[in-house]
DNA sequence: CGCATCATTGAGCTCTTTCAAACCGGGTGG
DNA sequence: CCACCCGGTTTGAAAGAGCTCAATGATGCG
């Protein structure tokens, strides 16, 4: 650590210099004296020392003054302000100590008494000071951060969503966000004629709909269930609280936003280059491993209507059916009444054009 | 505000309901009481009061032990603690001082006395808290923000790059954010076969490449200039600093971020369902934009390269140029050596399908 | 002036969409 | 119990959008 400043303001030659020294010398400060009130407030402004010490019978302002000027001052009015004085009376230090004084010290004192109560106050502060940053930066662990993330969750209400429902639509003004406890959910934006593209699928405990709110801007995207869904509704303030006043879950937010992006480019890029026949595959690989459990299960069994696969991969319905036609010819997948088994999701994804 | 809670711990019935009464009565505060050190100890620790006033000798547990024990737990040191007591020797205040008492009154003591004490406690404790929450809410206003912003642009490396010039590439490590001072970048992703595709062009005043940084991963795109530039490179450890400490500026990532979710959205959208011939005047609108100064612009000249447009359109630049031409012929834009006026971005933005 | 790069144009081909018709399974009402 | 209807699904055929390949033009730089 630095070392400390300590000012001392004091009009006797003597008592400053001595007192100077033994801090110097004993304490290992760095010690910056004056020697009249109006010096002394100029130094601390200037100097923002860590610790004041003072007299209270002083020409041009005396300690009394010097205290409530720098009690002003938002930078100078947090620094500890110990009296030294003469002045034993009760009034005296009742007087100093409503002003704000953190100590008061009556001469004659001890080289000993001074230092301990040096060290008394500069402790109280650092140690108020760490644990009102503590509160404030991004050392909450994981778990803490999903511990608070769990509290808004638990806090909220639960809705139950059915099949098709639609939770948010284009242009409806942000009240929550969601979080998914079950089902699955998409996002997906109207083109002009109508048809819908899908942008993401949400399942089980993934927060959605929250780009809008975090903007403060009406929905600029759609959601809604693609199966039966329980979904958290979590009050825009209390994400907003959570979010400002713990820069971690700020954080959280930050990298999810970013991963967020990430993937879209990535889905761009298909969209621009991939063959309907790829986006297809791709799409039946999305929503698998939105299905599975385990991130290493290869055959999967999902139940997706058509539409909602044309939707996702940006194609007409027709083409999906051909598409599907021609994987179950090439032992992919095979068709279960209304649900599609997947034989492997790793030979789909590596489907080349 | 609230009611303010004091906790007074002393072992004589009459000081204790005579001080609770006065301060219930003339305060205004919400009084707790304990008999003993121990209760005190409890209680402070279950209720955590505002301010706690305590006795020194008494039975169980002293009031130097109350104050010890409270100093240990982390929800209660910072809780203002005032000794009233008869001792009133000084060895006895420089020792509650010195562990970190904030007042010591004497008895008997005057209610007023007492009034003020609390009160200027309180107040001192109040004004910290606030002033050190001030510094870590997003209280910041738009041009303080700015302001921080700015000085990390000035302190930055500025570093020319030639048009077609790489700047990262998928797959680094980054190490810088970037600032673009002047000229044009773009960011760009690889198909598998190389064909490349642009997913954004950046301009004046933007920053770019933070995504990779706030994901703390490689680059997932790469960005060359398009033109000239002149980028201030942002050390990484810099931007983070910044970013962590000024809640303010973690905000406005936030919304950068959100906002270029929803762009990319749109373009997908777009690359979904659009024909060509509108990729194609898209994005040539939105080089135009990236190029103007005023907003209201309607007339510009853009140069960019068949290929570079092709990028951004996520076609082939044969397609570009015949595009161009049947914009030519319909009077859109004209070719002017090798750049192109657009007449109207207006008009061009208005084309449907 | 010549080379290299960039841009344009043409022709054919493929992939995808669109429109239309048929199909299937299940629920419903007669 | 059966015909019917409805939604979702499949299949067919034709049209067209955009790509590739290839040749030709234009431009600019050394």
């Amino acid at each position: 650590m630095n070392k400390r400043t300590i000012l001392i303001i004091e009009d006797n030659l003597e008592i400053r210099e001595g007192t100077a020294e033994i801090l110097e010398l004993t304490g290992g400060y760095n010690v910056l004296t004056a020697e009249n009130g109006k010096i002394g407030v100029d130094l601390a402004i200037k100097n923002l020392p860590d610790i004041i010490l003072c007299d209270i019978m002083m020409p041009e302002l005396d300690g009394y003054g010097v205290l409530y000027m720098l009690s002003k001052h938002e930078s100078t009015m947090h620094i500890p302000f110990i009296f030294l004085t003469a002045k034993s009376e009760r009034v005296d230090m009742r007087k100093a100590m409503e002003m704000g004084a953190d100590d008061y010290l009556v001469k004659p004192f001890d080289d000993i008494e001074l230092l301990n109560s040096i060290e008394s106050r500069l402790r109280k502060r650092d140690s108020l000071q760490s644990t009102l940053e503590k509160s404030h930066t991004l050392s909450l662990s994981e778990d803490d951060q999903n511990v608070l993330l769990h509290e808004l969750v638990n806090e909220a209400r639960v809705k139950i969503y059915k099949k098709k429902q639609l939770i948010y639509e284009e242009g409806d003004t942000p009240i929550y966000v969601y979080y998914l406890l079950s089902g699955k959910v998409r996002s997906f934006l109207y083109y002009q004629d109508g048809r819908e593209l899908s942008t993401y699928i949400h399942t089980k405990d993934e927060f959605f709909g929250y780009e809008s709110i975090l903007l403060n801007e009406r929905y600029t995207e759609s959601a809604s269930a693609l199966e039966d869904a329980e979904i958290a509704l979590i009050p825009k303030e209390n994400f907003f609280e959570l979010m400002f006043n713990k820069p971690a879950i700020a954080t959280k937010f930050i990298k999810l936003l970013s991963g967020d992006i990430k993937e879209k480019e990535e889905q761009m890029l298909g969209f621009a280059y991939d063959s309907v026949r790829k986006r297809v595959a791709n799409t039946l690989v999305q929503v698998a491993q939105k299905t599975i459990s385990a991130p290493d299960e290869d055959e999967v069994v999902i139940r997706i209507s058509r539409d909602d696969l044309a939707a996702l991969a940006g194609t007409a319905n027709e083409t999906i059916s051909r598409m599907l036609a021609d994987f179950k010819d090439e032992k992919l997948i095979i068709k279960e009444g209304n649900a599609i088994r997947i034989f492997s999701v790793q030979k789909l994804k590596n489907i080349k054009q």
